[in-house]
RNA sequence: GCCGAAGUGGCGGAAUUGGUAGACGCACACGACUCAAAAUCGUGCGGGAGCAAUCCCAUGAGAGUUCGAGUCUCUCCUUCGGCACCA
C-alpha cells in the first residue's frame, strides 16, 4: 500500500495542478501593470465536436513550453484563450447533425476548453474571447465599417468561386488545388456583386513587411508566391482604323519588337467594339464557350483555344501591324486582361502561334553559354542554331520549331539592336513614356478579399441598402447588428443570397441617414476576418468602449511569439497582417506586423503515415493522458525532433519520456542533507546554461535531452542534495509543469514553482577545467590528451609532439605549419 | 516550369555554425536481480579488417576551396511544401 503511494501517477498529479493552476490564475497577469510583458500566442483553435486534437496539442505546447520558461525568467507572460466558433465549418457541422450552431458550440465549447484546462497549460482564462458573442463580433462589424469610410471596403461585380456545396462565394486565398479549402468541392464561376477588402492595396507593404519578419521560410515564401509580384511595363496598343486603344502588361519590354499579335481575354470590354462583321459570330460563340468553362476544367486541359477578332493593332515601337486575337489563356483578372504576344521567347505563345500559324520573330540573340545550355536540355533540335559574328563574339538565334525566354542580346530591334535585355528593357520603356505610349508599372497575382459569404454562422454585413441614400453603413453606435436567433430556416439556400435576406424582421429597418424604410445586407462575413484580429481583442475582452486600448497594444504589441499550422500562411496569416496595416492606418497602433515571430508547427505523423480516421491511425491524446501522462506527452512531441518539421510519433518512442518523468520523480526519495559533489554542481550549471540557450533558439529537443543527461546523472547519486535538486526542478518545469510544481511542493513550498526565479549559472562551473584536446595530423584525428581548458599552444604542442601515438606520424617529417584551436584542438601539418 | 525547405546509424534525431560525426531517446543484444516473467539497473550498439593495440571507409552523388567540410562553392539526383496559361 505504501509503496503505490510513493509510485509515480501523472494522471492524479496532473489533474490536480491543472485545476490549481486556473483557480489560483497562476498564469493571468495583470495586463495594466505588467513591466515586463511577453505575449505567447496559439491559433485560437475551431472547437470542433472531436474535441481537442493531437495537432492542437501540439502547437499550443510549443508556445506554452516557452511561456513557462518566460515566467520563470521574470516576464508577465499573457497566453490567452478563446474560441474560433463562426463560420462554414461549424455551420456544416452543426447542418449535418441537425442542431442549430449556437447549441451545438455551447456544448462544443464546454467540452473543449475542459479538455484544454486539463491539458495544463499557462492559459489567461479571464480573458477568453469567442468570435460569435455579440460583445466580440460588434468589433469585427466595426472593422468592416472603417473600411469602408476609408474605401477599404468596397463592392464589385466579378466572376467568383462559387462553392455549390457550401453555397456562397469563396475567396482566392479558399480555393486550394482548385477546390473548396472546406469540403473539397469544385467551385463554379459566377458573376456576382460582392463586398471586398482591398488588401491589394497593400501588396507592397506586405511583400515587404516579409524581409523584416523572423517567421518560418517557408511561411514567408508561401506568402510571396502569393503576392506574385512582377515588374514591367504597360504598353498602349492603338486599333487599326479606329479611335480604340487597349493597353497590355508585360514583364519582357526588350521583346516588343518580336511582338506578331496580341491577345485580350473573352472578358475584355474592347472585344465586342472592335471585332469585324465576319468574325463576330464566330467570336461570340467562342466568348460563350469560354465563359462556361470552369477553372478546374481550364486548369486540366491547358490546349490553347482563341479566335481572330478580325481587327489589327499597331505595335507602338515598329507601327507593325499585328492581327488581334481573342484567347483564354489570358486571363480577365491579371494586368489589363490583355498581352502582347512574342512567340519566339514566350512559351505560350509560342505553343499559342504554332497552332494558329501565327508569324515568329526572333528578337534576343543568345551567347555561347546559354546556347550550350539550351542545346544540353534540348539535343534533338540542337542542330537548328543560326550563327551571327557580332564584333568577334559569336551570338546565336534559332531558325524554327523552337522558343526560348533567356535574356540576351537584341537583334531584328532598330535603334536598340546590341543592348542587352535589361538594358533595352529600361532604354524602350523610357522611350514609351517620353512618348506616352507606356509606363513602367509593378503587377501583383494578389486580388482583393472578398468577404461575403452567402451563409447564416457569421456577423452580418453592417451595411444598409437605401432606395434614396444608397450604400450606408451602420452607425457605430447601433453596433452589433445581432445575428437573429434562429431555430429553422438558416440553412443555405443556394439563390445567390444569405438566409437572413427571407428573415423580414432582420432585413426590414431604416436608413440611418434620411429615416425612411430600407433594407439590410443579407450576407454574413468570411470566418477569416473574425480570425483576422482576435489577439487585439484579447488584451481588451472586457472593454465596451473600444476594440482595444491602445495603451495596452502598445505595451504587449507586436506579439513575441505565435507558433500555428502553415496550412495558414495565406490564409489567415495573410489576413492578419493586412488587417494590422489597416489599423495602422486607421491610427490605432504603430506598427504594421503583428507577430515578431512566427513558427509553424509541422505534421505529426503516426509511425511515418498521415492520420485520418480511415485508417484508424488518429491519435488522442486523452488516450495518452491514460497512458503515460500529459507532460510525458507533451515532452515526447517536442523531444521528437526540431519545431517546424513534420514528426513521427509512435506507440513505443514515447516510453522514452515516460520513463524521464518517472525517473525525475523518483529522484525526490535521494534528496538528502548532503554536500553536493562538484561533478553534479558542474553538471548542472552546465545545463542550466545548455537550456538557456535551446530556449533562445527554439530547439525544445536538445533542451529535453539535456535535462535527461542531467537526470541520468543523479539517477546515479546516492544522495542530492536539496539545493541542486530544487534548481534542476525548476528548469524541468517547463516540460514537466505538472510533475515539477507537485516535487516542488513535496520539498516543502507553499508558492508555485512558476513564481520562483530562474537560477542564474555560474559560468566558471558550467565550463570546464579539463579538456580532451583534440591531436590531428594533417586534420585527422591521432590522438586525445586530457589537457587544462586554458592550455596555450606552446604547451599544447609540447604535449602533441610528446604523445606516444603521435611519434611515429611526426617521426623524420617536418612540420610544416601548427593549426591550434583554444580549448578544442591541435593541428600538425607535416610532410 | 518557377520559388522555398530538406536529405546524417535499424528508427526519431544531435553536432557550440569550418574543428573529435552519431548527443539524447527508441529498437536491438548481453549481463545483474528473479523459481520465472515484467519492471528496474548495468554494458554494448554506423560499416569493414584484426586476438588486440589500431587502421580503413562513412553525413543523397560527383567535383572544388581548406591544415581540416555534415557544415562553404559549383553541378546533378531524390523527397516535401507553395505558385502555376499571372504575360
Amino acid at each position: 500500500m505504501k509503496q503505490d503511494k510513493k509510485k509515480y501517477n501523472p494522471q492524479a498529479i496532473e489533474k490536480k495542478w491543472a485545476k490549481r493552476w486556473v483557480e489560483e490564475k497562476t498564469f493571468s497577469p495583470d495586463l495594466e501593470k505588467a513591466k515586463n510583458p511577453y505575449y505567447a500566442l496559439f491559433m485560437f483553435p475551431y472547437p470542433s465536436a472531436e474535441g481537442l486534437h493531437i495537432g492542437n496539442f501540439y502547437a499550443f505546447t510549443c508556445v506554452d513550453v516557452m511561456a513557462k520558461y518566460k515566467k520563470l525568467r521574470g516576464f508577465d507572460v499573457f497566453e490567452p484563450v478563446g474560441w474560433d466558433a463562426f463560420g462554414i465549418h461549424s455551420e456544416n457541422y452543426a447542418l449535418k447533425i441537425g442542431e442549430t450552431p449556437g447549441k451545438m458550440l455551447e456544448r462544443t465549447i464546454a467540452n473543449f476548453s475542459e479538455q484544454i484546462k486539463s491539458a495544463g497549460l499557462s492559459c489567461d482564462w479571464e480573458k477568453e474571447i469567442n468570435t460569435t458573442s455579440p460583445e466580440y463580433y460588434k468589433w469585427t462589424q466595426w472593422i468592416f465599417i472603417q473600411l469602408f469610410a476609408r474605401g477599404l471596403a468596397y463592392q464589385k461585380e466579378s466572376y467568383l468561386n462559387w462553392c455549390p456545396s457550401c453555397k456562397t462565394v469563396l475567396a482566392d486565398e479558399q480555393i486550394e488545388g482548385g477546390t473548396c479549402e472546406r469540403c473539397k468541392s469544385a467551385p463554379e464561376k459566377r458573376k456576382m456583386k460582392q463586398w471586398f477588402f482591398k488588401i491589394t492595396a497593400y501588396a507592397e507593404r506586405l511583400l515587404e513587411g516579409l524581409e523584416k519578419m523572423d517567421w518560418s521560410e517557408i511561411t514567408k515564401s508561401a506568402q510571396r508566391n502569393w503576392i506574385g509580384k512582377s515588374e514591367g511595363a504597360n504598353i498602349k496598343f492603338k486599333v487599326v482604323d479606329s479611335v480604340e486603344e487597349f493597353e497590355i502588361f508585360t514583364t519582357r519590354p526588350d521583346t516588343l519588337f518580336g511582338c506578331t499579335y496580341c491577345v485580350l481575354s473573352p472578358e475584355h470590354d474592347l472585344t465586342q467594339k472592335i471585332v469585324s462583321k465576319e468574325q463576330r459570330l464566330k467570336v461570340e460563340e467562342y466568348i460563350k464557350k469560354a465563359g462556361a468553362k470552369s477553372d478546374l476544367e481550364r486548369k486540366e486541359n491547358k490546349e490553347k483555344t482563341g479566335v481572330f477578332s478580325g481587327a489589327y493593332a499597331i505595335n507602338p515601337v515598329n507601327q507593325e501591324k499585328v492581327p488581334i486575337w481573342i484567347a483564354d489563356y489570358v486571363l480577365a483578372g491579371y494586368g489589363f486582361g490583355a498581352i502582347m504576344a512574342v512567340p519566339a521567347h514566350d512559351e505560350r505563345d509560342w505553343e499559342f502561334a504554332q497552332k494558329f500559324n501565327l508569324p515568329i520573330k526572333y528578337v534576343i540573340l543568345l551567347d555561347d553559354k546559354k546556347k550550350r545550355m539550351l542545346d544540353d536540355r534540348n539535343k534533338e533540335n540542337a542542330d537548328s542554331w543560326i550563327l551571327q559574328l557580332d564584333k568577334n563574339e559569336k551570338k546565336w538565334w534559332w531558325k524554327e520549331n523552337y522558343c526560348y525566354t533567356e535574356d540576351g542580346a537584341l537583334f531584328n530591334s532598330g535603334g536598340y539592336n546590341g543592348l542587352s535585355s535589361q538594358e533595352a528593357r529600361k532604354k524602350i520603356v523610357q522611350w514609351l513614356e517620353k512618348n506616352n505610349l507606356g509606363k513602367k508599372e509593378t503587377n501583383y497575382k494578389l486580388r482583393d478579399w472578398c468577404i461575403s459569404r452567402q451563409r447564416y454562422w457569421g456577423p452580418p454585413i453592417p451595411i444598409i441598402y437605401c432606395e434614396k441614400c444608397g450604400t450606408v453603413a451602420v452607425p457605430e453606435k447601433d453596433l452589433p447588428v445581432k445575428l437573429p436567433e434562429l431555430e429553422i430556416g438558416w440553412e443555405p439556400s443556394g439563390d445567390g443570397r444569405g438566409p437572413l435576406a427571407k428573415v423580414e424582421n432582420f432585413m426590414a429597418t431604416n436608413c440611418p441617414k434620411c429615416g425612411g424604410k430600407a433594407q439590410r445586407e443579407a450576407d454574413v462575413t468570411d470566418n477569416f476576418l473574425d480570425s483576422a484580429w482576435y489577439f487585439f481583442r484579447y488584451i481588451s475582452s472586457m472593454n465596451k468602449e473600444k476594440i482595444f486600448d491602445e495603451k495596452l497594444a502598445k505595451k504587449w504589441f507586436p506579439i513575441d511569439l505565435y507558433v500555428g499550422g502553415n496550412e495558414h500562411a495565406v490564409l489567415h496569416l495573410m489576413y492578419t497582417r493586412f488587417i494590422t496595416m489597416a489599423f495602422h492606418d486607421l491610427g490605432l497602433i504603430d506598427f504594421d506586423d503583428p507577430f515578431k515571430k512566427f513558427r509553424a508547427n509541422g505534421m505529426i505523423l503516426k509511425d511515418g503515415k498521415k492520420m485520418s480516421k480511415s485508417k484508424g491511425n488518429v491519435i488522442n491524446p486523452e488516450e495518452y493522458r491514460e497512458k503515460v501522462g500529459y507532460d510525458a506527452l507533451k515532452s515526447y512531441i517536442l523531444f521528437l525532433g526540431p519545431l517546424g518539421e513534420d514528426r513521427s510519433f509512435s506507440d513505443r518512442g514515447i516510453l522514452g519520456t515516460k520513463n524521464w518523468a518517472e525517473k525525475v520523480y523518483n529522484l525526490l526519495e535521494k534528496v538528502k542533507d548532503t554536500e553536493e559533489k562538484k561533478a553534479v554542481l558542474q553538471k548542472l550549471h552546465k545545463t542550466i546554461q545548455g537550456v538557456e540557450m535551446d530556449m533562445k533558439n527554439q530547439k525544445y529537443n536538445t533542451a529535453i535531452a539535456k535535462l535527461m543527461e542531467m537526470t541520468n546523472l543523479l539517477t546515479k547519486e546516492e544522495k542530492i542534495s536539496k539545493s541542486v535538486f530544487e534548481k534542476f526542478v525548476i528548469i524541468s518545469a517547463v516540460f514537466l509543469p505538472a510533475l515539477a510544481e507537485e516535487i516542488w511542493e513535496r520539498l516543502g513550498h507553499n508558492e508555485s514553482i512558476f513564481d520562483q526565479k530562474w537560477p542564474e549559472y555560474d559560468s566558471s562551473l558550467a565550463s570546464e577545467e579539463k579538456i580532451e584536446l583534440v591531436v590531428q595530423i594533417n586534420g585527422k584525428v591521432r590522438d586525445k590528451i586530457i589537457a587544462d581548458a586554458d592550455v596555450n599552444e606552446e604547451i599544447a604542442k609540447k604535449l602533441a609532439i610528446t604523445s606516444a601515438k603521435i611519434e611515429k606520424y611526426i617521426i623524420g617529417k617536418d612540420i610544416k605549419k601548427i593549426i591550434f584551436v583554444k580549448g578544442k584542438l591541435i593541428n600538425l601539418v607535416v610532410k
